[in-house]
DNA sequence: TTGAAAGCGCTAACAG
DNA sequence: CTGTTAGCGCTTTCAA
């Protein structure tokens, strides 16, 4: 390990003169400069980032705490990580994975009593999250993936729960549907205070509100046989019903065997879309399901910017962002049937002429999933990833 | 930040003796060493890691080197970091995410240079990898996800190709099929060297010879359109192929469009299999697919705990862990049928009573998941997770 | 069994 | 503009 001493010697300085000049804390004489850059170079010099950590008290580390992998972990919350990692590294920090024990706050107290991360990224918020209290008092600068019920003036980087619901709304509604149903997660799926599942309930609602579309929600399910379920007691009670959409993958799968055990088809007797899904996952289906794609890396990457830029600037009002998920559109969206009432066979009926000729001549496409089509009446155009900036 | 000093003085005693009481560096009288624990506890010191490893040269921070988030990125992969982390974290270590750019080597010398790290896990490990040559020579300490052509005295976790494909063949051997296809990713879906993709397909081309079954190989597809255009050319040209095993998710998507195409049943005209996917993701199809589930977080634990074995002992013997992938039965599993020349109908011929009956008389399963059934000629019991010890 | 002192590699006053 | 000095918080000799 090459130290400063060893270029300073070789340079004919002072260590203070190449710290200076390698970090342009002072004036220091271009001849001077040069000298000790070459030396620097030469030696294949590189800053002990503990030595510096240890007397500027920052360290260029930021932490970010992730929840044990319990039931509902998947791609995206892994792409918080992958964003929030490559965000972190482009602006020359570091990004250490926390896995949160049983006690997230025992946890971060000693995280944060190690003195070696500069700030801490926080994902699965819930609206009453007591890690943001800790935090706060702590003095310790943090963001947040998601946020709490009320964020005053915490930094956060969520998803636009209500322009998703609007912009899904307006894709039935383009397609001429009156009816909307909502298939949620359970409430405890999750925390009983995950923010998503209760956001995008009652965001979906007044939605459908304001467009003046018919709205049939309180349904749960978080596994096949659950969907399937709430599926049939849905058609039961409410046959008007034309399109729905799901939190739940599984709950998909089930939702998905109901309608074909009906003899429907998709999209011709129901238009059905995924919420919160990555559309990996929407292409695994069959038909290949609309989606309404989380921004997860983007969110990641959001929060790691805002992160930084509090630590940089000093300055700490919040950045708060709000970022609405992409609607990629598949194969399971269509216009209402005109007769709902007579839709398709009847369970255990003829199946004749259903799944089989569904998939049968079903066009194949390959990767073009960025396709944005947005409903008519929606009046917004295609939105792609937006910017990058951590803007306020 | 409460320091030594801090204790020290509170404690009445010198900094040395509260250093050496609390890591037990040396002995120290009991009762000195409860007062000075007392004193500790009672200021909430936690020991600045930046200063101990100034001075130990040990931070026990690992670095996880992960590559950049490329087409096929998900879940499995993932499930290596949080493996990895909670290992590191249940041993005291940290566990920092390193996003690999285009220069990989250039990234780590810069990444061990700072000082900051005592070893590092890599993972997406090439057949030729370029970067275990740098760090043998550097000297710095590291573990595989994986491994090269010839790990020589590497240390790694890996899948065990020849045990999974084994369990593989013994599974629908065992069912009674005589002949086994096996579609895999093509070779430039990865990196040409991608080890996973060419050893699985060298290990079932050899367990289907040492069990005698007839083996079909040199089938390649990435995506749903190649995955139902292998399908049909194999269909055309072996129509005596009675099992399936697929490495790629979405190439399953378009072999089981193909085989509802043909008005085939699943699995009473075709048993179908996934290979190195996540059971979360065989869940989404209809029929939920057997499945050879890749040991991912285990590998990363494993990794991490062979990293951190060697650093604690600094014994640099090579741990070498090869873990096999758990064979999930699904529903797409059965006996070949009767008369496989006569299988289903024809290409748009009549669709009727197939994927409709098939999806409506699926019992729907919850959660279980786990049944672990070998097949009969198999031999071996059904296998959990293993231990999670380090073993030699 | 304990204390004093040196120093890890760096930054940041302060003099020159 | 540059060098000297004093630490950051800790571990580790070396004496006592």
């Amino acid at each position: 390990m090459t130290s400063l001493r060893d270029v300073a010697k070789r340079a004919q300085v002072a260590v203070s003169t190449v710290s200076a000049a390698l970090n342009g804390t002072r004036p220091v004489a271009a001849e001077t400069k040069t000298r000790i850059e070459r030396a620097a170079a030469e030696l294949g010099y590189r800053p002990n980032l503990l030595a510096r950590g240890l007397v500027s008290k920052r360290t260029r580390i930021l932490a970010l705490l992730f929840p044990a992998p319990h039931s509902g972990f998947g791609l995206t919350e892994m792409q918080f990580a992958t964003g929030a990692a490559e965000a972190a590294g482009e602006l020359g920090y570091h990004l250490m994975l926390s896995p949160e024990n049983t006690d997230p706050v025992k946890e971060l107290r000693y995280l944060t009593g190690l003195g070696l991360i500069d700030g801490v990224l926080l994902m699965e918020v819930r609206l009453d999250d007591e890690r943001t209290a800790f935090l706060t008092e702590a003095g310790v600068p943090f963001s947040m993936i998601g946020r709490t019920r009320d964020p005053g003036s915490t930094s956060y980087a969520d998803i636009d729960f209500a322009r998703t619901a609007q912009d899904a709304v307006a894709h039935v509604a383009g397609l001429g549907h009156r009816t909307l149903a909502f298939l949620n997660h359970s409430s405890n799926a999750y925390s009983p205070q995950y923010g998503p599942t209760i956001r995008t309930g009652e965001e979906f609602a007044a939605a459908a509100r304001r467009a003046g579309i018919d709205y049939v929600g309180g349904l749960h399910a978080d596994s096949a046989q659950e969907g399937r379920r709430a599926f049939d007691r849905l058609v039961d009670e409410r046959p008007d019903v034309t399109a729905l959409a799901v939190m739940n993958d599984h709950a998909a799968v089930g939702v998905l065997a109901a309608v074909a055990a009906r003899g429907w088809r998709i999209p011709q007797d129901l238009t059905l879309m995924l919420v919160l899904s990555s559309a990996r996952v929407a292409e695994m289906f069959h038909p290949r399901l609309t989606t309404l794609e989380p921004p997860s890396s983007e969110l990641g990457r959001l929060g790691v910017r805002m992160l930084i830029d509090r630590l940089q600037s000093g300055d700490d009002t919040p950045h708060q962002r709000l970022v609405p998920c992409r609607l990629v559109v598949g194969d399971s969206s269509g216009p209402p049937p005109a007769t709902p009432g007579e839709r398709g066979g009847r369970a255990g009926g003829p199946a004749g002429a259903t799944a089989g000729d569904r998939t049968g001549d079903r066009d194949e496409r390959t990767g073009d999933l960025a396709r944005d089509r947005t409903g008519d009446r929606a009046g917004h155009p295609a939105r792609d990833r937006t910017g990058d900036e951590t803007g306020a």
